[in-house]
This record gives structure tokens, C-alpha cells and sequence, in this order.
DNA sequence: TTTCGACTGGACTTGCCGGTCCAAATTTAT
DNA sequence: ATAAATTTGGACCGGCAAGTCCAGTCGAAA
């Protein structure tokens, strides 16, 4: 399965990745095809299926991991540092500036809904991302909790998941419509819930 | 540009219509052809071509179009009478039905990062949608207001926009996952948030 | 320096799928 | 009834893009 690689050869192979993943950004997974991959990186058609044996597919999976970190990472430092209301601010902020950068295509959902129902893989790469997503903004939420910032009675991970629900509503519709006020406002009304959960009286009909 | 058609012909655009839809909602968008349709609609190319001169991609404008409008159909009656708490929370459980048995593609989704960057008309048709599905919501919000069981100060469309954010991040959650906690997560923090602004202190630091 | 395996180049094959075309059938209008 | 228009059938075309193949080159170890 792993195959050796020389130096040469993996800087080869991360160099496909990157072009196909700036290909995919620029033009969506649709319409990228492996000779536009090719061209954009110089190399020649066996050398994609030198190093990706699978194909186009196999490639797409590659890439779709290599996304599916960078989300992840472009929200680093602040997504592990939810420990203050200063620092939920920084990270909203991070994220709305990173999402107005990218005005196009977001690879993961294209390519969910490209190779989504036929290879389980895709499925695997994505929920990974959305489950440790998820736990970053939940540990954050206990850390709150934990200082008394917010009602120690609130679910964590159901705050979580709702959290990251509008999260991804808000970059699907900023793809679709051009527009992210709905990421602005998900995110907004998302924290307001964590921060005004103290100050709410216990209703619990 | 409209052209005259005998109730015949629009009964056979209908029907490949219909099918196109189902066809696409089973097995994706990209994975679509033509020839498929016409199977499953038992209808010629040359019919295909003769309701939809645009070919492919008037096709799918049409399926788009149609599928745009069950999506607000089949929330109705409710998400067009959200005047008390019982009927917001009949809405919430229209919607997760109705998402937990399409376990497929939505087609929206999939035509938008199909089309989207392409065809001005795909991006209409779902900004269409959604400003209908949000404005139909900031309603039920200020008839709530009206009633004064939410904060008259809060802001409708803003709200409207978050909970409508985190419905499209659940379905999208939903779809890339299986998993449809997150939207039920973000109708359930979506909802109580108008419900507990009333209970809020004013904070406005 | 020779040799082996990893790496590269690019022509070629193959199948698919959107789209065209024209002739036949059927319906509508007069 | 008959002409005109709409609807239908399906063979055919052309291009594109994934994937194959083999002939080479390069680099490192013996």
C-alpha cells in the first residue's frame, strides 16, 4: 500500500496535489479535468497515475484531504484557544475574513457532492473534519463553563453542533448568493446563545 | 421565447421534468446523462431537445426550478403561519421529517456547485429561494413580536438570516454525513434563541 | 561504470455523452 | 378532408477526457 518514495518523487506528488487543489478552487471539481491538472503543473499523464493509481478519483481524495486539513489549520491558533470571550471575537473574525478571501468554490462540498454517494471515502474525509470541527468548539464551550462564563447546565456538544451547523449554512449560502451576512449572523447569534445563557433565567417549561 | 405548447407536449416536458428530477436526486447530478433521462421517461433525444433547446443545461435550470419550489411547498402550511410557539415548533418538525427521508442528494446543493460559477440563472433560482424561505421566517418573527413574546428590539431579519443558516449547514451536514443531529441542534439553539430573548437582560455592554 | 528501479514523456486507445438531423406520426385548424 | 404545425423516434456525429502503454531518462548504490 505505502510506497517508497524518493525525495523527488513525493515533491512530485505534492506538487499535483497543490495545482489540482488550486485548479479545483479556481474552476470548480467539475470542470477540472486531469489535463488541465497536467498542464498546470508539468507533468505528464503518467505521472498522475504513477503516483495516484486510482485515478482521477484517487487524486480527488487526495486533495479532498489536503482541504480538509487546511480548514482546520487556517483557523489555528484561535480554534484551540476558545478559553475567553476576546478569543471566541478573534476566532469569529478569523473565519469571516477567511471565507470572504474565498469567493468561489468550496472544494469540500463540491467535492462531496461529486464523488459523495460513490466512494465512501470522500464521506470518511468529511465527517473526520466536522467531528474534530465540532470538538474544538465544544472543548472551547467546557473551558467557559469550567470558568463560570457560561451555564454549566448547557450541552456542549449540542451547542457545538448547532454552532457548526450554521457555520456551514452560512458558507453554503455565501457560495450560492455571493452574500455572508448569514455566516455573520450564525456566528453572532451562535456565540450570543453560549454568552447569554447565564444571564437567562431558568425557564424549562 | 415561450413557446406554444399542446397539453400533450407540456405533459411530456413535465415528465421529463419529473424524471430528470428523481433521476437526479437518486444518483447525483454529475453522474446524470441524458440518455438516462430519456430512459426513465421513455421519451426520445430528439424530445429532449425539442422542450429544452438550451440542451443540458436548461434541463437542469428546469429541475432546479422545480425542485426550488417543493422545498417551500413542502413546509407548508406551516412556515407560512408562525404566529405561536406550537406552530414554530410543528415547522421544526415538518423540516426533519421531511430531510430525514431524502437521505440522498439534495439537488440544489449539487446544482449549485454543478452550475453555479457558470450560469448566472442556477444562482438566481437559489437566492430566490432562499430570500423566500428567510422572509417567511422574519415574519413569523414579528408576528411574534407583535404578540410580544419575542424582544421587540431584536432584529428579525438578522435572526431569520442565523436560523435559516443553520437549517442549509444541517442539510448540509446531513448529506455529507447521514447524520441529521446537527439539524435538529441548530433549529432547536435557533428557536430557543427568539424564544429566551425575551427572558434576556439587557446587556449591550 | 554499470545496473536497477524509480521517475518521466507523450502518443494512442476507448468509451461515453451531449448534441444534430431528418423522416415519420399525430394532432390541430380550416 | 387536407394542409400545417407540433410531436416523436432513433440513427448518427464529433469531441473530449480518462486511462493505457512503452520507450526512454535519471539517480543512487555496488
Amino acid at each position: 500500500m505505502t510506497r517508497e518514495l524518493t525525495p523527488k518523487g513525493s515533491a512530485t506528488r505534492q506538487r499535483i496535489i497543490d495545482g489540482a487543489a488550486a485548479e479545483i478552487r479556481e474552476h470548480g471539481v467539475a470542470a477540472t479535468t486531469l489535463d488541465d491538472v497536467r498542464r498546470r503543473t508539468g507533468t505528464s499523464k503518467s505521472q498522475l497515475f504513477h503516483y495516484f493509481p486510482g485515478g482521477r478519483e484517487e487524486l480527488l481524495l487526495a486533495v479532498a484531504r489536503y482541504e480538509a486539513d487546511r480548514v482546520l489549520s487556517d483557523q489555528q491558533p484561535q480554534l484551540s484557544g476558545l478559553t475567553s470571550w476576546p478569543a471566541w471575537e478573534e476566532w469569529r473574525d478569523v473565519l469571516i475574513q477567511r471565507y470572504r478571501r474565498q469567493a468561489w468554490d468550496c472544494p469540500l462540498d463540491a467535492l462531496i457532492s461529486q464523488l459523495g454517494p460513490s466512494t465512501p471515502g470522500a464521506r470518511a474525509v468529511v465527517t473526520e473534519l466536522l467531528n474534530r470541527w465540532q470538538g474544538d468548539i465544544a472543548a472551547g464551550v467546557r473551558a467557559m463553563q469550567g470558568q463560570g462564563e457560561i451555564d454549566p447546565r448547557l450541552d456542549a456538544e449540542h451547542a457545538a453542533a448547532a454552532l457548526l451547523a450554521g457555520i456551514q449554512g452560512g458558507i453554503v449560502i455565501r457560495l450560492s448568493t455571493g452574500r455572508f451576512t448569514h455566516l455573520e449572523a450564525a456566528l453572532d447569534v451562535g456565540i450570543q446563545h453560549l454568552r447569554a445563557s447565564r444571564d437567562r433565567h431558568p425557564v424549562d417549561h
